[in-house]
RNA sequence: GGGGGCGUAGCUCAGUCGGUAGAGCAACAGCCUUUUAAGCUGAUGGCCGUGGGUUCGAGUCCCACCGCCCCCA
């Protein structure tokens, strides 16, 4: 069998002879099983317009319709047989009908005959008129029937799909369409793009884009992916962040800016992480945290008014209410709530790592501490929750709280035990960020950047007006609304290592 | 990084105590004019993830590796 197929598919791993076989029989019978043109089609949805009023049993023998797509499994009763067919609004069934009925004259024999060399999963165009069977089901009632692409691997099994994750991430095209529910998932998600999107646009927000290609990786704490530029000859590390950009162009007097894209980072993977992931960054001057704040309520609870009307989702046996106001909580209060003691209580702090089992040694009192938060605090943040004013020695990039010097105006929003949102009153004072970014500097962590980013000190020495910022993870959002728990089942071609066996 | 689970026909899955590899769907040959997981008859289809080991004999037991999933860190 193998060695029938290695002849033409030297590549593949296809294992049915009997496609290609058809293959042949309709190029001998000048069929092309691959043309170049295809009608454009009027598609299901106006099949189910077009029948809306019909009672069952009837048909409208004055209308012609168009609908093209993949078509599933015929069943086949001899004189008469049903096809569902697959297009883009959803799905529609066929019906090639021997004999006549009302003023049509039935379906033509050719398409019978051209039935015996399709199969499961080909693409076809069939103009009919529309109607219901017996059962009410919306049907057109074929004239004529057009192969536009044959399938020569078998498709999945019509009733279990593709149940096999692995083979559903490496073949995301056909998971689309061979598993219910994987294609709302990603309308969805579009649709949560767009209105976050619409709402920025709306408030006088600018949409630019940046480098995705960084001299210095800055922005976030995180370990870059690193490329080379051979004209160049240096390396440039792919974008942990676009924040110094944007806020660039806050000294450049775009006032509001946002840029939706990926990011790079160069670590573990696993249900929540992807090494590229969609956010949104979003800066606003003349503004602070708490217009940010403000922001993530309208965009969260504006897609709880779209897309979750009840206004609360479920997740794991636990109801998240995603209506508005969000609950608001004091990192420094939470600390105390849940860790049972004083952030900057080192001595605290060790002992209580010690019980909890978690690493101490070598870590810089602030990194253990907050460590404890994230270990301790973080899983129970269920509902909505903005954690605010964060302890200074672990905010690089925000400004100290007024009348408080041991927090910074940040917050971070929290929904399902997940981080959703990250957000600052931004520093904008270039000798106090230059003494920052040589400290960063100066720990050599793996994760901080290897030199200060004196280019973007010296935009800042230009002026930067007050501001807020802002980053949304586009991946978590989208898991939030779609109910999934893993990052994978949200982007369409998730990382996966190598299939050596598949590869042979 | 640690623990657990999974990998068998194109797809979905069984496989008992170690003894000739199983079912459903698909594909193939037929029957059938209102089905929608249609039904019925017949005949096909296997590198049991990969590599070692134990054994007279391994899908099954042992070791290593590859991949995926879940939980924990």
């Amino acid at each position: 069998m193998r060695a029938v197929l290695s002849a033409p598919f030297p590549m593949s791993d296809l294992q049915h002879p009997d496609r290609l076989k058809k293959l042949e029989q309709l190029r001998a019978q000048g069929i092309d099983p691959f043309p170049a043109r295809a009608s454009q089609p009027d598609g299901s949805a106006a099949v189910a317009d077009a029948v809306r009023e019909l009672p069952s049993g009837a048909m409208d023998a004055s209308k012609t319709l168009t609908v093209s797509g993949r078509m599933r499994l015929p069943r086949d009763f001899g004189k008469l047989v049903f096809i569902p067919l697959l297009d883009r609004h959803g799905r529609v069934q066929l019906a090639l009908e021997k004999g006549s009925r009302e003023s049509w004259t039935g379906t033509p024999a050719a398409c019978f005959e051209l039935l015996t060399q399709l199969d499961d999963g080909d693409h076809v165009e069939a103009t009919g008129r529309p109607g219901r069977t017996r059962k009410g089901e919306p049907t057109l009632f074929v004239d004529s029937l057009k192969l536009l692409s044959k399938t020569l691997a078998p498709p999945p099994e019509k009733w279990h799909g593709l149940q096999d994750t692995d083979a559903r991430f490496r073949r995301r095209y056909v998971d689309l369409w061979a598993n219910d529910g994987v294609r709302a998932v990603f309308e969805t998600r579009a649709r949560i793009v767009s209105t976050v999107r619409r709402i920025l646009d709306g408030e006088g927000y600018l949409e630019v884009e940046t480098p995705i290609l960084h001299p210095i990786a800055g922005g976030a704490t995180a370990r870059p992916f690193v490329t080379h530029h051979n004209a160049l000859d240096r390396d440039l590390y792919l974008r942990i962040a676009p924040e110094l950009y944007l806020k660039r162009l806050l000294v450049g007097g775009l006032e509001r800016v946002y840029e939706m894209g990926r990011v790079f980072r160069n670590e573990g993977i696993d249900t929540r992480h992807n090494p590229e992931f969609s956010m949104i960054e979003i800066y606003r001057a003349f503004a602070d945290y708490r217009h940010m704040m403000e922001l993530v309520e309208k965009v969260v609870s504006t897609l709880q008014h779209d897309l979750v009307p009840s206004g609360t989702i479920r997740w794991r046996d636990v109801d998240v209410d995603l209506r508005p106001p969000y609950r608001r909580a004091g990192y420094l209060d939470l600390f105390r709530e849940h860790v049972g003691g004083d952030f900057f209580d080192h001595g605290f702090c060790v002992r209580r790592a010690a019980e909890l089992k978690i690493p101490s040694a070598g870590k810089p009192p602030e990194k253990l501490a907050n460590d404890l938060f994230e270990e301790c605090v973080e899983h129970t943040l269920v509902q909505p929750t903005f954690i605010v004013d964060y302890p200074v020695p672990i905010c690089p990039l925000a400004k100290t709280k007024p009348g408080d010097p041991r927090v910074a105006e940040r917050f971070e929003f929290f929904v399902a035990g997940m981080e959703l949102a990250n957000a600052f009153t931004e520093l904008n004072d270039p000798i106090d960020q230059e003494q920052r970014f040589a400290a960063q500097v100066a720990t050599k962590d793996e994760e901080a950047p290897a030199e200060v980013d004196v280019d973007y000190v010296q935009a800042l020495e230009y002026g930067m007006p007050p501001a807020g910022g802002l980053g949304i993870g586009i991946d978590r959002l989208v898991m939030l609304f779609t109910g999934k728990n893993s990052i994978r089942e949200v982007v369409l071609f998730p990382q996966l290592r190598d299939d050596r066996t598949a590869a042979q």
